[in-house]
DNA sequence: CGCATCACG
DNA sequence: ACGTACGTGATGCGC
């Protein structure tokens, strides 16, 4: 007899998300459904081999049940947070299983299972349906089980006709009359009150169904029963209504939908990797080992292998022509010896196109094979497919081609999809999609590999509505990049040098002065031994601790200033060596030829912010006057030409401002007030000239936190003042900006619902904390929740205004220097200086504009430290 | 290699 | 009763 397995999607979803624990992708997507329902899958398939099979879901809340009852399922709650997504990364998991699925828009997964019941027990087949509801009993014929989910959801109880009267005593008929008599809280079926399952059960022994119950109503023993019974007659035969499972659905389907298919390596694996299922991942190549699944264990068949071909250079030379002429997309390995920036220089590159894979070698290579490789390189019209293109832009500018045809980069795309991401190396890239890959056997190898991952990228990509933000900002952005740190900044290193003596020689007076105050010497540097000297040796009032010991960081010593006069000594000693160390020396090491070229790294933030690194120049001093100092060394490379700076005023505000459309920030930004004294006087009630400085600054620290999830805590701390009186002005300010609150309250719930955030540009971030069972970290992820979209936004802006920059930049004697993550630094020619300036403020402000204004300022100066406000524009 | 510290937005 | 502002990178210490 042909065996038909029928599971109910939704039940056993919801066994699953409350029987395991909260399992997560590394990323943060909730898993803990799909490995529980997919190992009940898999060993079902392996124990009962399964001729047909089908997942029936719910489709929508509002089924045919809610015309006939209003209250119908009312008091269950709502999906929760954790679940919700994992619907649909199941469905998408059973679609590439080729796992037949069924759901009717009104009607529930019960409906659908009946349904497919009665027509395959007509054809004669064995039927077992897999659920976690009772319901489901009323199924049971002599040739219908019922598996019932019992602890968890690995372990099911099976019911036939013989179980269920050794049971309870009754026929799978009386089920729909003892929900009627019952009820059933969680469907919010109503039953006849007073009347639990065992008085139910007893009067359905005697009077067998509900109508036999209610003819006799009379004869049943307890008044209050009997006074309930009539009383509620109408209501229990409705309730057993509403508990019978339609067999009758405007469906239709035929059972050869349903036929078991054995699912392929090649579909499977991909996605069961997307989703770290690790472990099922085993289940399913056992499962399939056992069939003979080549693809199944075997790392190197998981993707195809793509013949390589070795070309002479009359071949590589057709070749190339044959690429060029015919626009042919290519996929890129490249593997090269030192970095993009000092002194790389290409020595592979491998070619995938077309399902076949060619490595071409620099030593190999003759000159006219170079020169027409890297013509193609260059070539707009021949769609490039790789990893890391600005590393790939800044080797090939070193040979004078510029890249072009940048039609897919993977480790961006990466970036996209996961960015919490830290590995993008070309074999990361690959097991993102197809676990086990292990080791490239050749470059050539390499890029066929990529271009087999490349249309998963790109579907997820589109699925997450991520592909605009790839092809439009990150990927030009990256050959904007390049050519900035090719550039590279001008750096006086003689200068430097001299700043740093001086540094030295005060450096030096105060370790003697320090070693004179402790009467012994030790390394300052290390915090211990300074824990030591100052809380034991000198006795000192220990305030903090670390988890290592006690706390000797700068907020620390400032309250210990006035106890010891060592502790100003310290902090005098730890600025000037942070100086010395970081800026003076760890600058210098970085100069070639005059000039710094820092790395900006793409893929690092998880906000979608860029950062700086080797050096850092997106942290040079500039909140302390003798830090400010060193920004000196730093001018342009042209001889008369001026450094130009241009940043956003209080981009981020300006964001809040249009997320949340409050309408006090929002004309605060339209009348160019100065915001943080408008918000001093919002939450002081006074008026704007009463505002003074310390109210002011009160304000700008609450503008701050509310970027960052504000908390009493935080603003208390940043400001000095009790818990209290930090909980008055957010009280304060939440009452004068109540669409700020709202706005926050609502990003946060929807967080909670998604598992996600995004920025106005669409950028995803993932939020695993706000599923922690750990409370600090939740409400971390409610900070991260509230404070990424506006981060991430100005990010993305500033992103959009360099691209438009670059690009009107052109005609001018000028070159971009420096993106610091609100403020661009540019060097130009003074001849173009108002154009230039104009073009900054132009391009900047319109970036991607908003419900109210966003406003550039410009400075001008010969270095940046002395750096004026430049009019752009003749004041009107 | 993790921790503490401190520089920036 | 508990630990807390968001996002980074470089340096030096000490295991």
């Amino acid at each position: 007899m042909p065996r038909m397995l029928i599971l109910d999607g939704n039940s056993l979803a919801n066994r699953a998300f409350y029987a395991l624990p909260p399992l997560t992708t590394a990323d943060g997507r909730p898993t803990n459904v799909l490995h529980g329902f997919l190992t009940m899958l898999f060993r079902l398939e392996q124990e009962q081999h399964p001729d047909s099979w089908v997942v029936a879901f719910d489709k929508t809340k509002a089924t045919v049940r809610i015309e006939q009852y209003a209250g119908y399922k009312a008091q269950r709650k709502e999906t929760p947070e954790g679940l919700r997504p994992q619907f649909d990364f199941l469905k998408e998991v059973l679609t590439e299983l080729e796992v037949p699925m069924l759901e009717l828009a009104g009607y529930e997964a019960d409906d659908l299972i009946a349904a497919v019941t009665k027509q395959a027990e007509a054809q004669g087949m064995e039927i077992q349906v897999y659920t976690g509801d009772r319901d489901a009993l009323q199924l049971i014929s002599p040739r219908t089980n019922i598996y019932l989910t019992k602890k968890g959801i690995s372990e099911v109880e099976c019911y036939d006709e013989h179980t269920l009267w050794e049971r309870y005593q009754l026929r799978p008929y009386q089920i729909i009359d003892l929900k009627g008599l019952m009820g059933d809280s969680s469907d919010n079926i109503p039953g006849v009150p007073g009347i639990g399952e065992k008085t139910a059960l007893k009067l359905l022994w005697e009077f067998e169904t509900v109508e036999g119950v209610l003819a006799n109503a009379d004869k049943v023993s307890g008044k209050k029963v009997q006074s309930n019974l009539k009383e509620f007659a109408d209501q229990a035969l409705l309730s057993k209504k509403l508990a019978t499972m339609l067999t009758e659905v405007p469906l239709a389907f035929s059972l050869d939908d349903f036929v078991y298919r054995r699912s392929r390596a090649t579909k499977v694996l991909p996605v069961l990797q997307k989703y770290d299922l690790k472990s099922v991942t085993r289940l399913w190549q056992e499962r399939h080992k056992e069939d003979g699944d080549s693809l199944g264990d075997s790392p190197d068949q998981l993707l195809e292998d793509w013949p390589e071909r070795t070309l002479t250079e009359e071949g590589w030379l057709d070749q190339i022509e044959k690429w060029q002429a015919e626009e042919v997309p290519l996929t890129l390995a490249c593997r090269y010896e030192g970095t993009g920036l000092q002194g790389g220089r290409w020595m592979e590159w491998g070619v995938a196109t077309q399902g076949e894979g060619f490595t071409l070698t620099r030593s190999e290579a003759s000159q006219a094979v170079s020169r027409a490789w890297l013509d193609l390189l260059g070539n707009e019209q021949v769609s490039k497919t790789l990893v890391d293109s600005k590393t790939v832009a800044l080797l090939l500018a070193s040979e004078g081609i510029s890249l072009k045809g940048v039609k897919l980069d993977l480790s961006l795309a990466s970036y996209l999809i996961q960015s919490n991401r830290t590995k993008f190396a070309p074999l990361d890239l690959v097991n993102q999609y197809v676990p086990k890959q292990e080791v490239f056997r050749s470059v050539a190898e390499e890029a066929a590999a990529l271009a087999q991952v490349a249309p998963l990228f790109e579907e997820e990509l589109a699925s997450l509505g991520l592909a605009e933000l790839l092809h439009d900002i990150e990927e030009p952005l990256s050959l904007v990049l390049a050519q900035v740190e090719r550039h590279g900044i001008a750096v006086n290193s003689e200068q430097l040098t001299s700043f740093g003596e001086g540094i030295s020689i005060t450096l030096k007076q105060l370790e003697q002065e320090i070693y004179a105050l402790t009467e012994e010497t030790f390394n300052i540097n290390s915090p211990k031994q300074l824990g030591t000297i100052l809380f034991e040796k000198l006795g000192l009032a220990t305030a903090k601790k670390t988890k290592t010991g006690y706390s000797t960081d700068a907020e620390t010593l400032e309250e210990l200033r006035l106890v010891h006069p060592i502790v100003n000594k310290l902090l005098d000693y730890r600025q000037l060596n942070k100086l010395m160390s970081t800026y003076v020396n760890g600058l210098l090491a970085q100069v070639k030829d005059g000039r710094i070229h820092t790395t900006f790294q793409q893929t690092v933030t998880t906000t979608g912010r860029l950062s700086s690194t080797e050096p850092n120049l997106q942290n040079i001093p500039i909140r302390l006057e003798q830090g400010r100092q060193l920004r000196k060394v730093f001018h342009s490379t042209e001889p008369g030409w001026v450094l130009l700076s241009a940043d956003y005023s209080q981009i981020e505000l300006r964001i809040l401002a249009h997320y949340s459309q409050d309408p006090l920030l929002c004309e605060s930004f339209a009348l160019g007030q100065d915001v943080h004294t408008r918000t001093a006087a919002e939450v002081f009630g006074i008026s704007l000239e009463a505002v003074t400085p310390n109210m002011r600054r009160s304000a700008k620290a609450v503008n701050f936190g509310l970027m960052y999830g504000l908390t009493e805590f935080g603003l208390s701390r940043d400001l000095g003042i009790p818990r209290k009186e930090s909980k008055f002005y957010i009280e304060q300010y939440f009452k004068r900006y109540s669409g700020v609150k709202r706005y926050l309250e609502e990003v946060v719930a929807q967080a909670k619902q998604e598992g996600q955030v995004r920025t106005l540009l669409n950028r995803l971030r993932r939020i695993p904390e706000l599923l922690s069972s750990n409370r600090v970290q939740r409400q971390f992820g409610e900070r991260i929740a509230m404070n990424t979209p506006v981060q991430g936004t100005a990010a993305d802006i500033m992103k959009l205004a360099m691209i438009h920059v670059a690009e009107g930049l052109k005609p001018f004697r000028a070159a971009m220097l420096l993106q610091v993550h609100d403020e661009l630094l540019l060097q130009v020619a003074p001849e173009d200086l108002k154009d230039v300036a104009r073009l900054l403020i132009e391009k900047m402000e319109n970036a991607f504009p908003l419900s109210l204004p966003l406003t550039v300022e410009c400075k001008v100066g010969p270095n940046w430290y002395d750096m004026q406000p430049f009019k752009a524009y003749d004041t009107k």
